[in-house]
DNA sequence: CCGTGTATGTAGCGATCGTTACAGGCGCGA
DNA sequence: TCGCGCCTGTAACGATCGCTACATACACGG
C-alpha cells in the first residue's frame, strides 16, 4: 500500500546497502535520457542491480517512484546549487558574476533540468500531482533567480531592484530553459556562454527601460 | 518492405479517402500530447479509425510514421506561417510589428512545436535520423527568424543588418523555445505577449550594443 | 471476365509491460 | 533460541506492446 514507504524506520534505512538511493539515481538517470513511458522497470531494476520487488516495495508503484524521483531530485539539485558569491561593482559586473555562477551550476547538474523539461512537456493530461510538484520546483527557482537578480539590480535600491527583479525573473528563466534546451538539441553550435553573455546585456537594457518608465510613470 | 511507402503511385494516394492524413493527423496529436514510446499503435489506430495493418502499410514501422510525422508536419507547419509583411517606421516599431506577426503563427499551432521539443528531449540516444530532422526544422527556423531580425534591423544598413541578425538569431530562439515551454508549463501565469515585448526590448538593446561594438572594433 | 496492384480487415505472433503472490534471508529484541 | 519485521529473490500473472501472415475488397488495364 501506500504506507509502506512512509513506514520505514531509521534502522531499515540504515541496515539497506543503498538499494533505494540507486533505485532513485537509476531511475532519475534513465528518466531523464528517455520518457515516462519508455523507462521500463526492469530497465531501472537492471541498472540499479535490484530486483523488481524492490521498487515496489519502497514506492509503491512506477508512479511513486516518478514522485520520489522528482521530489528527492529536487531537493538534491537545489542542495547542490553553489552558494552565490555576494556580487560587488557596476551592475553590469554584478550580473556578470552572478550569472557566471548560475549557467557554471546549471550546467554541471543537468540531468535532473532534463527530467523536469521532459516530464513538463509529455505529461500534459495525467499525473496532476507531478505536474504540481513541477511547478512547485519551477517557483523555488523562480524565487532563487529573483533573488539574484536583485543583486545585481542593487543600485536601484532596494525597492525598485525588488520591482525590477520580479518583472525580468519570467524573462530570465523562459531563456534559461530555451538555452538549455538548445543545448540539448545541437551542442556544437549552441554556445551557452555567448547566449548568456547576450542574458546579461538583455537584462541591463530590459532593467534600464523598466527604470525609466517607471521614473515616467511616477511623474 | 520499407519500399512500401515509397512505391505507391499517384492513383493509389487519389483513391483512398484520406487515411494516410488521418493517421498523420492523429499521430501527430498524440505524439504531441504523450511521448513516442508513450503513444501506442493502437491509441494511433483507435484515433485515427484504421487498422494497424493501414499504418504498417503506409509507413512501414512505427519509427517510420515518426520520420513522416516529423518531415510532413514541418511542411505543414512552415506553410501555415502566415507570410510577414514588410515592417515600416524606426527599428522599434519595425521588431514589434514583425514579434507580433511572429508570435500569434507561434500561438496558431502550437501542436508541432510541442511535438518537436517532446522529440528532441526524449531522443537522446535513439533515432539518429529524428535527431537529423529535428535539427533540419531548427535550422529553417533559424533562416526565417534571421530574415525577420534582418527586416527589422535594415535601418542598420544591409550587411550590418545581416551580421547583427546572425549574432541575435540564437538568442531568439532560444527564448522563444523558453517562452513556449513555460506557457505549456504554467499557462496562467505565463504572459506571452509581455515576454515577447521583452524579447524586442532585449533585442534592440543587444543590436544596439553590437553595432556599438562593431563600430569600436572598426577603428 | 480475368489478372494486377492498392488498401483494408481478421487473427494472432512472441516479447515485454507493470504488477503481484509468496517464500526466504537477514538482523534485531526478547 | 525464537519470533518478528525489513528487504530481497523467484516466478509468474493478465494486459498490451509492435508487428505480421493471410485473406479479402475494390478499381483498373487487358
Amino acid at each position: 500500500m501506500a504506507s509502506t514507504a512512509a513506514m520505514r524506520t531509521k534502522r531499515g534505512v540504515e541496515r539497506g546497502p543503498g538499494s533505494r538511493e540507486r533505485i532513485l539515481e537509476a531511475a532519475s538517470t534513465l528518466l531523464a535520457e528517455g520518457s515516462y513511458a519508455g523507462t521500463s522497470i526492469s530497465a531501472i531494476c537492471a541498472r540499479a542491480a535490484v530486483p523488481p520487488t524492490s521498487i515496489y516495495w519502497h514506492f509503491g508503484s512506477k508512479e511513486g517512484l516518478l514522485g520520489a524521483v522528482v521530489e528527492e531530485g529536487a531537493d538534491r539539485w537545489f542542495a547542490g546549487l553553489r552558494p552565490l558569491r555576494q556580487p560587488t561593482g557596476t551592475p553590469h559586473e554584478r550580473l556578470e558574476q552572478v550569472l557566471d555562477q548560475l549557467a557554471e551550476s546549471l550546467s554541471r547538474q543537468p540531468e535532473f533540468l532534463r527530467l523536469l523539461l521532459t516530464l513538463a512537456l509529455e505529461r500534459k493530461k495525467t499525473d496532476p500531482a507531478c505536474l504540481r510538484t513541477i511547478r512547485r520546483v519551477r517557483k523555488r527557482a523562480l524565487a532563487g533567480l529573483q533573488a539574484i537578480l536583485e543583486m545585481a539590480f542593487a543600485a536601484f535600491g532596494p525597492a525598485r531592484a525588488q520591482a525590477v527583479a520580479s518583472e525580468l525573473v519570467l524573462f530570465a528563466l523562459a531563456f534559461a530553459d530555451g538555452a538549455f534546451l538548445a543545448h540539448h538539441i545541437d551542442p556544437r553550435t549552441t554556445d551557452l556562454q555567448r547566449l548568456f553573455g547576450q542574458l546579461r546585456v538583455a537584462l541591463l537594457a530590459l532593467g534600464d527601460d523598466l527604470a525609466a518608465r517607471h521614473e515616467r510613470g511616477r511623474r
